[in-house]
RNA sequence: GCGGUCAUAGCUCAGUUGGUUAGAGCACUAGAUUGUGAAUCUAGGGGUCGCGGGUUCGAGUCCCGUUGGCCGCCCCA
């Protein structure tokens, strides 16, 4: 038997539903701009391959993927950072510095469907490509700052937790483990938060148990909430690299805290997120109040456009998810109501009236404005109130008295006021009261 | 991949220990209404009761399966 329903876990966007992701998405894009990123756009089909090399082979569980009749393994892509990885590695050479971009763009994941997951969903994505230091960081955080606050959200809705993945890979090594280890420990720091102590037990199984000294100070560092905390701590391991890698700390927090960003900002080395190839600072937005899971993430990942097959390029970039975003606005009463609303409605008054409407129908139309009108005859009753729920500002009475006068009545809709125009002077005429178009 | 829970009109829901032709509100369409606004009244369209099987004289109702939604676990780029 067949069925035509939408395949599980993807979105179907009715009008009302698609005015508002389109003004999510009008904001963002704005935003960006505002920031000097500019857009791109790439195929949602990639090579299977792409993402087995950025993600390893089990990723494949989690792709759309299949073979296309070509015999190539394909896959919807379930992110952008390889494929923009790629589109920038291809012409680094050529491009200004530093590389800018952002995109918004439609990502499938076969997955369970959960509260804010589904199997399609849309994300905000922003990158700079070539810029090795923390300006880089401050600012896509600022950006992200922005993205979100720019809606209403303040720093009492959300907050952006900071850590770094390279302060860890020096601490642990100052602490005696080695690269396996190192990977290990932060995978564990990683659970922490949900598991607690048998976030550990994945390392106790491959490693043994952590030494208890070690293990203390691992603890201690991940609940590290301040810079002066982590500078503390370090003290005692003072070297160059890590001397150096404290400035870019000062460098970054100092210019969101002059960009006025401080409080949306929370120092927080419990967070290093899972993605073994982030190398450097990450970052992830979260509600205030926990409700939610991850409203964005990010981080640098200098490794990643080299790995894929590009010139060695340094990049940071995050993701902003349209899903966990939609609910946190939703719960904080700042969805907004959008309506999709005419600027005029043309009321006519019968057959030999309509043909007259036309004319200016069509110019109001070619001049900008949204003009709505009546398929059928129907009663002047029934078109004004269409006239009324159809949002339009002004409507343009076309009936057997105004064309004998030869003019068109224009009503206001909301003061409720009605003037006389010449009938071929009602472009204008609609241009002077709604302001241009 | 695993678990919980739910499924009746576009939406929110009612539907008696299993019993006639499955209902209401909202929404939509039309009329009352041939020159002025979200009201009112009247009428109408819209359902294979998610799907399939079983029990029964009889299933929206009970049983089994299945599909899908929601919530959680695994995972979360």
């Amino acid at each position: 038997m067949p069925s035509f329903q939408s395949l599980p876990g993807f979105r179907e966007f009715y009008p009302d539903a698609l005015a508002r992701r389109n003004h999510l998405f009008r904001v963002w894009r704005q935003t960006a701009r505002a920031f000097g990123f500019q857009e791109y756009d790439a195929p949602v089909l990639e090579p299977l391959d792409l993402y087995r090399a950025k993600s390893g082979d089990e990723i494949e569980g989690q792709l759309f993927s299949f073979t296309d009749k070509g015999g190539r393994e394909v896959a919807l892509r379930p992110e952008m950072t390889p494929t923009v990885c790629r589109l920038v590695g291809e012409k680094a050479a050529t491009l200004k510095r530093p590389i800018k971009w952002f995109s918004i763009a439609e990502f499938y994941r076969y997955e369970r469907m959960q509260k804010g997951r589904g199997r399609c969903f849309h994300q905000f994505n922003a990158d700079i490509f070539g810029e090795p230091g923390p300006e880089a960081e401050t600012e896509l955080i600022a950006l992200l700052v922005q993205c979100l606050s720019t809606f209403g959200l303040t720093a009492q809705d959300f907050y952006v937790r900071l850590s770094d993945r390279n302060l860890w890979f020096h601490y642990l090594e100052a602490l005696g483990l080695d690269g396996p280890r190192v990977r290990a420990v932060l995978g564990a720091v990683d659970k922490f938060e949900k598991l607690g102590d048998d976030a550990f037990k994945a390392y106790a199984e491959q490693f043994g148990p952590l030494e208890p000294v070690v293990k203390d100070k691992v603890l201690a560092f991940l609940q590290v909430k301040s810079l002066a905390a982590i500078e503390e701590t370090l003290a005692p391991h003072g070297s160059a690299a890590l001397a150096a890698r404290l400035a870019d700390w000062r460098r970054l927090l100092g210019g969101l805290a002059a960009m006025g960003l401080a409080e949306f900002v929370q120092v927080d080395l419990g967070v290093v997120r899972g993605l073994a190839y982030y190398t450097g600072f990450v970052f992830e937005a979260f509600d205030r109040k926990g409700e939610l899971r991850a409203i964005a993430g990010g981080g640098r990942y200098d490794d990643l456009v080299g790995k894929l097959g590009g010139p060695d390029l340094p990049a940071v970039g995050f993701a902003i998810g349209d899903m966990t975003f939609a609910l946190l606005l939703e719960a904080r009463g700042l969805t907004p109501a959008l309506v999709q609303a005419a600027d005029v409605y043309c009321v006519i008054g019968g057959e030999a009236e309509r043909s007259a409407a036309f004319g200016d129908i069509h110019a109001l139309r070619a001049a900008g404005f949204a003009v709505e009108y009546p398929f059928k005859e129907l009663g002047f009753g029934k078109q004004f109130k269409a006239a009324a729920e159809s949002g339009a500002r002004l409507a343009l009475i076309y009936g057997g008295d105004e064309l004998a006068k030869g003019v068109v009545k224009i009503r206001d809709l909301s003061t409720r006021t009605e003037r006389e125009v010449p009938a071929d002077a009602v472009v204008a005429a609609v241009r002077d009261s709604l302001g241009g178009a």
